[in-house]
DNA sequence: ATGGTAGTAGTACTA
């Protein structure tokens, strides 16, 4: 059986509870990368979320930002925090590694800063954090690993990832910088999982709670599984769970799903 | 339509 690796913005673990505890069980995915808990590790409901048989291992902040990592898998090992800046205090990063039939198998929950107002400080900082993460991913993938960096980037990669593409020129998202900035990993030899299993246009990942965005389909992709070499030759299928979207009280973002021909140790 | 909605933590902030 393929292994199911997810990643899920879910703005707010507390306030979606009860979404993720029934994601968890109608996708049954092996490991899941949450983003935008916006909570203190000790706050985090991981009780219930052990109960349906998963680890849980957390690096969160008070208020926002914030990422988690749940696994069926034993963590091996887990880092929290992205290298290269130790003045950044924003939790945006954490790496399990698992044990499986093919050998060490990483597995990264990103939340890519978003970057807005451009004319701040705030895109600067993204643009920073992403050669942050391209250098760290080169150091990565010198070891010849199955590795997923998995999340939410805040980059809408190419004008067919929105409905309406117009409407985001000039935006941090979809900015010249943003897009040749995550165009490096491909150059770098990742795979971008979906990109990968399907040219189909009109795939999004996210849709704005103002404006009626979702009920006009008002989308962008910006939620990817970026595989290793090692990964991506194990890839075997991708989906998006917009059905989330239509629950009530739903996340902005959908889970994204990445299927690697992979099993438990 | 320089608004609109949502989460966290308890009044701005982030997106």
């Amino acid at each position: 059986m393929p292994m199911k690796i997810a990643t899920w913005n879910i703005n707010g673990v507390k306030a979606r509870i009860d979404n993720l505890l029934h994601w968890l069980e109608e996708a049954q995915p092996d490991i899941a990368c949450l983003q935008e808990i916006k909570s203190v590790d000790g706050l985090f409901p991981r009780g219930p979320i052990e109960a349906l048989g998963y680890y849980v291992e957390t690096h969160g902040q008070k208020g926002f930002n914030g990422v988690a990592i749940l696994s069926k898998l034993r963590f091996d090992e887990v880092n929290r925090g992205l290298s290269g800046d130790d003045e950044d205090a924003q939790a945006r990063f954490i790496e399990g590694v698992f044990s499986t039939d093919k050998g060490a198998l990483r597995v990264v929950s990103l939340y890519l800063p978003n970057g807005n107002p451009v004319d701040t400080e705030k895109f600067p900082y993204k643009l920073s954090w992403m050669e942050r993460l391209e250098r760290w991913a080169q150091d990565r993938l010198a070891l010849e690993e199955p590795l997923v960096l998995a999340g939410d980037y805040n980059v809408i990669p190419e004008p067919e990832d929105a409905k309406n593409p117009e409407a985001w020129v000039g935006d941090a998202l979809f900015r010249p910088e943003s897009r040749a900035a995550f165009r490096k990993f491909s150059h770098l030899g990742f795979t971008d999982a979906l990109r990968a299993t399907t040219q189909e246009d009109g795939i999004y990942t996210f849709w704005d709670y103002q404006a009626g965005a979702w009920q006009k389909n008002n989308g962008i992709r910006i939620d990817h599984l970026m595989l290793s070499p090692e990964a991506a030759d194990r890839l075997s299928a991708t989906s998006v769970a917009k059905h989330t979207r239509a629950w009530e009280k739903p996340s902005d973002h959908v889970p994204v799903i990445a299927e690697l021909s992979l099993g438990a140790a």
